[in-house]
Order: structure tokens, then sequence, then C-alpha cells
DNA sequence: TATACATATACTCATAAGTGCATATGAAAA
DNA sequence: TTTTCATATGCACTTATGAGTATATGTATA
């Protein structure tokens, strides 16, 4: 049962969740996530190392990026998310940020501060 | 999402998960629930009460016993739950509480310590 | 082999959350 | 109206958790 109080402990923060339902749709790296979420990398960085701990999700290295894609082998979480995504008019923000997916690579090597135009 | 993240936070404590599961399935009392859950009366009333908060939960008194029954209103939350009982055999505690569902009855007038035989 | 850059981690702090025990509340029965 | 009994709540304590800032790590490129 602990498997599962886990997976709903790692659900009920709003970064680790936004990142898990942007994982499910794509693979995106640790910079695209900052952008898409707007929220500082320590934070991303914390909680895709919360979501890893759990064996949630999976990283690879590709150049200069580390890729996370979400695992796809749990099937009440698969389950959780997909109910979410069939209901997403009532989660404004989980909306915005599916939106925001579009521009993702916006942020590729944009992550530094300095080198936002 | 805040609705979401709290049922989440909800959901990831043992003893709140086990009740919810149990309350999904029938209607009981906090007696019954210290009874099959084996656990102490305010941890079961403490329990009860952040479903309360969250409105997840409905209380009714019936002579000298408060029953509660899960709302079934709550689209994300069923899902979770079927999620759940659809694949008992992967949570042991979970099924053992169902299977003790059977002797509820034997719980109720008996939660003082006192009054087991 | 230096340097730059993407990502991870350490540290500190503030706050939240769970636990156990004692006690309050409030309805029912005597 | 007093007592009893089911349930709720308060308090003290401990541990967990999230946030921010600074810094470490490690790969890639110059």
């Amino acid at each position: 049962m602990d498997q599962l109080t886990n997976i709903f402990k790692v659900l009920s923060d709003q970064t680790r969740l936004r990142a898990v339902v942007l994982l499910y749709k794509e693979e995106l790296c640790v910079c695209e996530l900052e952008g898409v979420l707007d929220l500082s990398q320590p934070k991303i960085s914390k909680s895709l190392s919360k979501l890893r701990d759990l064996n949630l999700v999976q990283d690879e290295r590709k150049e200069k990026f580390v890729f996370y894609t979400l695992k796809k082998d749990n099937e009440i979480l698969n389950r959780i998310i997909q109910g979410i995504l069939e209901n997403l008019e009532e989660y404004p923000q989980l909306q915005e940020d599916i939106k925001r997916l579009g521009e993702k690579e916006k942020f590729l090597n944009k992550c530094n501060p300095l080198s936002i135009l």
C-alpha cells in the first residue's frame, strides 16, 4: 500500500503534478520544464528527483540536456492522468501548461537568465 | 488544481486511504471503522474530519452512532478507488480490511475497551 | 585541459502534518 | 436531569516537507 500512498503524496504537490502531466504527454528536459512551468531550476530538479525516487520517470541525456519521460507502466498513475486529461476544463492551470508545451523549444538553451534576449 | 492536489494529499495517508476504500463500499460508523481497521478512535475521527473538510464524505447520526458514507460525486476520486478495487491483489492490507468488513457488526457497541467481553 | 553550461544537491529555515493522550461535546437512556 | 457512551477536539511533541539560495557535479565544447 506504501507504493500507492507514495504516488498520491507525489501528486499532492502542484509542481510535481504539473510536471507529471506534461511528461505524460511528451519527453522534456529540465530546461523546457523550467520554461513551460515558469519555475526555478532547483524546484524542477527536486521535483524530478522525487519522481525518480519512486521510479515513475526515466531520464536520458542527449548532448547537453537531460530528458525525462514518464514511465507508462503504472496502472493507477496512468488512470489518474487520463482522468485529469479528460476533464482538463476543470484545471485551467494544467490546460495553460499544456498550451505552453507548444513553445517549449523557446526555452531550450534559454534557461540561463543571461541568455534571455 | 488545489482541489485535485488536496484529494491526493488526503489519499497519501494510509489511515485515510483505508477508510476511504471501506466507505466507498458501505456506510460505516466510527466504531466500526475503529474495529475493522484496528486503529484508535481519535485517529479514525481525525481522518474522517479531514475527509469532511474536503467534502468527500457525508455523516448522519442514527441513534447513538454517527455513520459516514463516501460521496460519489467526485469523478477523479471514484476513478481512483475503482482502479484500486480492480487491482486489489496488489494491496493485501486493503484486501484484508475489506474482508473484515464482514465482521463489522462485531464492533458496534464494542469500541469501549471496558465493554469487550 | 579549461571553460561554459545544464542539472543536481546541500543547507537553512519555516511550516505543515501525523501521533498519542487527555478531555470536551452532545445525544440518548436511565 | 443525571449518567453513559459515541464521537470530536485540543495540546504537546516529533518528524516530514517545501522554498530559496548557494554551490557542486559532470558533460560538452573551445
